[in-house]
DNA sequence: CTGAAAGCGCTAACAC
DNA sequence: GTGTTAGCGCTTTCAG
């Protein structure tokens, strides 16, 4: 075991002082190019490494951020995450990942983790609302939770845009349109089932009995799910678009609708939301919203990079990064 | 913005010294129940939170683990990741993760940051040799790496095994076996392939030209991949048996011959390595070899934990996680 | 250009 | 049962 060195010691074996050495270090202040190169040849040799531990409770700076992310296996979150945590990285920051599992108590536990390890900022990626965060004093970032406080930071997709324009796709190509979703109180959920809502009202069409609503909020897409069979046995429209509320569920009802003997596109069409893994690998492969992740994940970086640089600006703003429609196999060219 | 209260306001507020409220706080040595009352509602009343830069500097310890993953978007080894960070956080640790991109220069530059960052452990997950954790003298355990070092905490699955166990199935149920592997030099890999070779050599079957190795390194499924398609071709066995080294490669595998209209499985069969979701995303779902994530998590989290309860161990530890065969629809039954 | 010294928040002897 | 004090490794005035 090598023992761990410290400044001390540098400026002992260049007889210097500590403060000569941390301005050398630093590049701060003035010293001559002779004490320079005495401090970074011992430094070398030493294999000296600075302790962050002890410039943070100086500075009152840990240069790491948190991330709080509901499921970081989930393809959509672990894309954001990556993205984030490479711009972080760049910035010179460490991150801390947590997952929540989409529960608002361990959300709460992880704030507080993260609050005593005076992280010096929060991404937080969760669509469920919660106000645990308030009582933390620390910049934050929000990508797809639009928090009801005064100033905030929020990136977040343009879910409704993306529903809409998934629905009047379908709707264009023929199909009577139709919405599975499941039970939350997300509000990206809420966004898309208005952008669907408003895509039929535009056509005027009849807007009774086109939901169902998955009871199941597991992740699970294999779960057998006979609601969604028996809501689209019922259906009597000849051709039956579906938009669904994300890209597991769009896997369900393609084998769902697999399952049904149904024509897929033809008869049958398919428009998930996210553009996760998931719809690449089906068979065949599912149409889908495309959630930039990349972008979101850096313009939320960049933001609270800002945020940082100026903590006493109250930056509160609302950053919607577009979405588009990617075509494949569940639906029709147009 | 609340002001961060500290230890010495708690205890001006309480009339005591900064001492006993750290008595009171660590439940360490004695107090009062009096002053334990106040202290604890005084902490109560402003929110108070213990500084753990501060504490990790006293105490030379951050509690936070390192964890360093090839590729976090990958399903395996987010698994992994996801399951290690739970149980670190029930140990009390925080967990800083960092993706290495399979870069070594990447992994060095993780481990000085976090050796910085005076991380108790380091969990490295990856099957590439490197030897940069030689510079840090912070417990480390392997996941899948094999260092050439002389103690070391080594947890991996039985990678010889599962591919022996694979290749005897194939070979079991009629199937003329081969092996698609890629590029790399992970000893993952190599185990694998031996696996598969070894199970060649007890059937007594003549081993030339029964692998192919894909150039592509890209984790992307989706490459055209031609290397594969010219393989297959070239095969005249009538029934085709082939042992993929995880389950991209199967997935691949399996688009190459459904497009040139092998009947799966009863002329060809496939089976995969890890039980990613891919496996059972892909239609037909293929079988796999079963990594038990939720254990190498488990069990690395817990080795670690002894380490750090006793450093001065040597603790030169190497824990196989038997794998198993899970038989879905690229498969005869046995 | 450099050094001395204070202090970030906390813990752990040591004293009483 | 409680207070005093030193010090973890570092930065940053303030002198000189």
């Amino acid at each position: 075991m090598k023992e761990q060195v410290s400044i001390k010691q540098i400026a002992e074996i260049c007889g210097v002082s500590v403060a000569t050495v941390s301005r050398v270090i630093n590049d701060n202040g003035r010293f001559s190019e002779e004490t320079r190169q005495k401090v970074l040849s011992a430094i070398k040799q030493t294999g000296y490494k600075p302790n962050k531990l002890a410039i943070g409770l100086r500075k009152n700076k840990s240069n790491i951020i948190g991330i709080l992310v509901p499921d970081i296996t989930n393809g959509f979150y672990s894309a954001v995450v990556k993205k984030c945590e490479q711009a972080l990285s760049k910035n010179g920051y460490s991150s801390i990942v947590c997952n929540t599992d989409r529960s608002a108590e361990k959300e709460a536990n992880y704030l507080q983790t993260l609050s005593e390890h005076m992280v010096d900022g929060i991404i937080i990626i969760s669509t469920n609302p919660s106000d645990h965060y308030l009582n933390v004093n620390i910049p934050i970032v929000f990508i797809d939770r639009n928090p009801d406080i005064e100033s905030k930071i929020v990136i977040t997709s343009d879910h409704y845009y993306g529903a809409l324009e998934a629905t009047n796709y379908l709707i264009k190509t023929g199909f009577s349109p139709y919405i599975i979703t499941t039970k939350t109180k997300a509000i990206t959920t809420k966004e898309r089932v208005r952008g669907f809502y408003d895509a039929i009202k535009q056509h005027k069409i009849d807007s009774t009995d086109r939901m169902l609503t998955l009871h199941s909020t597991s992740n699970e897409f294999l779960d057998k799910n006979t609601e969604a069979l028996t809501f689209i046995k019922n259906i009597s429209d000849k051709k039956i678009g579906i938009f669904t509320i994300n890209d597991n569920v769009a896997y369900i009802t393609l084998q769902t609708a697999l399952k049904l003997g149904k024509k897929i596109p033809d008869d049958f069409s398919i428009i998930g939301f996210d553009d996760a893994p998931i719809s690449k690998i089906a068979t065949p492969q599912i149409s889908s919203i495309h959630q930039n992740t990349d972008e979101l994940a850096e313009k939320a970086t960049q933001l609270l990079m800002e945020k940082l640089a100026d903590p006493d600006n109250p930056m509160n703003v609302t950053k919607t990064i577009p979405t588009n429609l990617i075509l494949r196999n569940t639906t029709l060219p147009s």
